[in-house]
Parts: C-alpha cells; structure tokens; sequence
DNA sequence: TAGATTGTTAATCGATTAACAATC
DNA sequence: TAGATTGTTAATCGATTAACAATC
C-alpha cells in the first residue's frame, strides 16, 4: 500500500503548478527549489520535500525542468484530464462562475448550470442555459460527474449539496458562507470571501 | 508583551464566529465545544485550547453563551466594527462583488469600484459608479481604507497590489490566478477556485 | 574540476490530543 | 448532590527545517 501522503503537502501542490505555469509562461524552462520558494515565500527545503512525496523531478546542480515538473504535478493532482463540474445557483456569483475563462485550461469544465427559481430557469448565462435543479442529478449520473460547484444561499446549501451527494458527486465546492455536514468520502472545499478578510483584520493595526 | 497567537488559531476564529452565527439565528443561545467541534469537524479540545488563548469566555458544566462568544469573537477580529474595503476590478467577478450583501453584516463594506478599461469607467455596477484607477490612491488615503479586494486579471495582479501598497493598503483579497509580492506589513489573502478545485481531484477516484 | 542543487535523514519546532482537576 | 463541561497541563503526534552526501 502506498503511504498517506499528508494533505497539507497535496493541498501545496496545486500553488506550484500555478507558479510554475507561470513562470512556464514567462518563457522559463528550468527553475530550483530555492526560486520556486523565493516566488511563493516558502522554504526550498519544504519545496524539495513536498516534491520527493512522488518521487524524484529534479537534478542534483540544475534543478527541475518545468514542463516535465509541471506534467509530473498534474498526474499527480489528476489533472492531466478534463473534469466536468456541476454549478448550481445562477445568481450573480453562479453567473460570474459560468462566464469565468479560467477553468478550461486549468482541468475543469462546466457541463450544466441548474437553479430551482422559475425566473431563472431556461435563461441564458453565458453559454448555457439555466436548468431546473430537478435535472441535475440525471446529467450527473449521465456524465458520472464528481464534482459541483455551489453557489446557492446558505439557507438552501445544505440541502442542495444532500442532493448532490446522493446523485453520486464525490467533491464540493461551496461558495454559500456554512458549513456542510458531507460523509466521508466526499470532500468539500469552502470559499467564503468575509471568512478570508476576518482573517486580514486581526493583524491590521 | 502579549504572547503571539499562532495564526493557525486566527485562521479558526472566522469559522468559529460564523457556526455561532449561524446557531443564533436558529434560536439557541447556548453551546458547549463539543456541540460545536461536531458541526464543524474540529476536535472540542481544539476549540478550547483556541478560545483558550484569549481568555475564558465559558462555564464549566454549561458551556458558552453564544451572544456572549459572538461579541467576543468579534472583538479579537476586530470586526465589531465596519471595515471599508475598495474593489478594483469591475468584471464579472468584481460585478458579483460589489452586488453581494453578504459583506455589511459581518464588518465590511465596500468604499468604492475601480477599473481602468474606458468602457467600465462610469458606469454603474450595483449602487457603484466605477472610477477610473488613477482616483483609487486619493480615495484610500482620504478615507484611510486598509483593505482591497483585487478583481483582475492576473497580468495586471502585481503592479496594481504595488500601487495599492503605495497608497496605505495593508490586506489585499487577491481573486487573480497568482502570487503576489507584498511587504510583510501586507497580508494578503488568496481565492482561486481552481487551486481548490485540484485539491480535491486528488483524492477523487 | 568547481559550483550548484537535489533528495533524504535527523533534529527541531509547533500543533493537536488526551486527561483531569476545578467548578458550574 | 450528580452530571456536565470548562480551561489547562503534559504527552503525543506531525510538520518544518537544517544539514549534507550524492551527483549533475
């Protein structure tokens, strides 16, 4: 059996793929932990480390070749495909997230928008048109798709993502400011914009 | 010298201070740290040692008046106060921003819109007329605004957090796909759906 | 070769958990 | 009083860092 590898060093790695698409972008095609580190503001040490969980990129006096470094991170983050996503919720927020351009070169791509209000449904945003939540769980089976992003009220989220998880999605995204009760294996991610700015205001004389 | 906080336990207050919210608008005004520890996923003994580090907001045997460990959270946030926070961007994601009202009752509110594309200047997003970037600095100093939100794109990310640094701001909500350079005064904060995204395609199937 | 940088080991540091006396 | 729960201490666990042999 393979070792756990801890989540804090997984939930690093998508921070360097970032950087290092960038850096891929800025015409870079080597770089060391020590730069890498020096961008992001963390150790090379931990850098070296964190990349040694999967297995050796790198080489001793050059250090590691970026687009090789970079496929080597996809595979392991899986996504090195496409994955489809559910949005759910076609307020302002679902509507920015639809027409957002960054999610396809990134692994990630809308494959239904759904909303349960009857003024939204069958309106356009973006390039899809907005469904009735009650055909969201046939295109997830359908599609098997595993991930959903949720953009609904706090008041509706926890219901929303019960319907979700029982259509078979496996991860969520969750954009309403509540904690979601999830079994197991379902793993949910939060952004809520005011928890990250309270976290600013302690250290702000 | 008080002691230093780790900023892991500044990082829980937030979620802390929104469960308790939460559980007062469903009417309880009382609750223990293990009732909460089970709706969050988070040890009781955690919660504890967290609250621990700002004094004793319990009882023993009854637990914690919720209005009570409101205030006090708050408090230690610094957020039993407004914070007015600029905006620059007036995209799509900047526009959900400036619609959103999830801010005003959790101690911000946006002070203004900026954006330096001639066909957003003057024009209204919410109940805000987006002013040109060059007037942002005059409106930061004037008012004395800490914090901004960044809503562009990514190529333009670092020099408009440089010229908001220029001009007082010292917490910087970066919505941009990138890692910003910042002083260590400056904390920035960052969102990027699709880091959070590949932190969950991992540990998908 | 000399310089640079990796991958890894061991040491350090810090965070979480368990346990319990105090007490409501 | 008996039961519940806090705040805190000490033990455990895990993550980060420092250091360096290996080697490009």
């Amino acid at each position: 059996m393979p070792p756990t590898i801890p989540d804090i060093v997984i939930s690093r790695l998508p921070i360097y793929l970032r950087a290092l698409t960038r850096l891929a972008q800025e015409g870079q095609t080597v770089t060391s932990s020590h730069e890498l580190g020096l961008r992001l503001g963390i150790s090379s040490a931990q850098i070296r480390k964190d990349l040694s969980h999967f297995g050796g990129f790198g080489k001793q006096g050059t250090g590691y070749q970026i687009p090789y470094l970079i496929e080597q991170l996809k595979h392991v983050l899986k996504v090195n495909r496409e994955w489809e996503v559910v949005l759910v919720g076609a307020g302002d927020l679902g509507s920015a997230l639809a027409h957002y351009r960054g999610f396809a070169n990134r692994g990630f791509r809308i494959a239904g928008v759904f909303d349960n209000a009857p003024n939204k449904i069958g309106t356009q945003v973006g390039e899809f048109t907005v469904e009735s939540t009650e055909r969201m769980a046939e295109l997830i089976r359908q599609r098997g798709i595993k991930i959903a992003m949720l953009a609904v009220p706090a008041e509706h989220a926890q219901e929303v993502a019960d319907a979700l998880i029982a259509a078979g999605i496996h991860g969520i995204l969750n954009y309403a400011p509540i904690n979601l009760n999830a079994p197991e294996h379902v793993r949910v991610q939060y952004i809520d914009p005011v928890v990250q700015l309270q976290r600013m205001t302690y250290y702000i004389p």
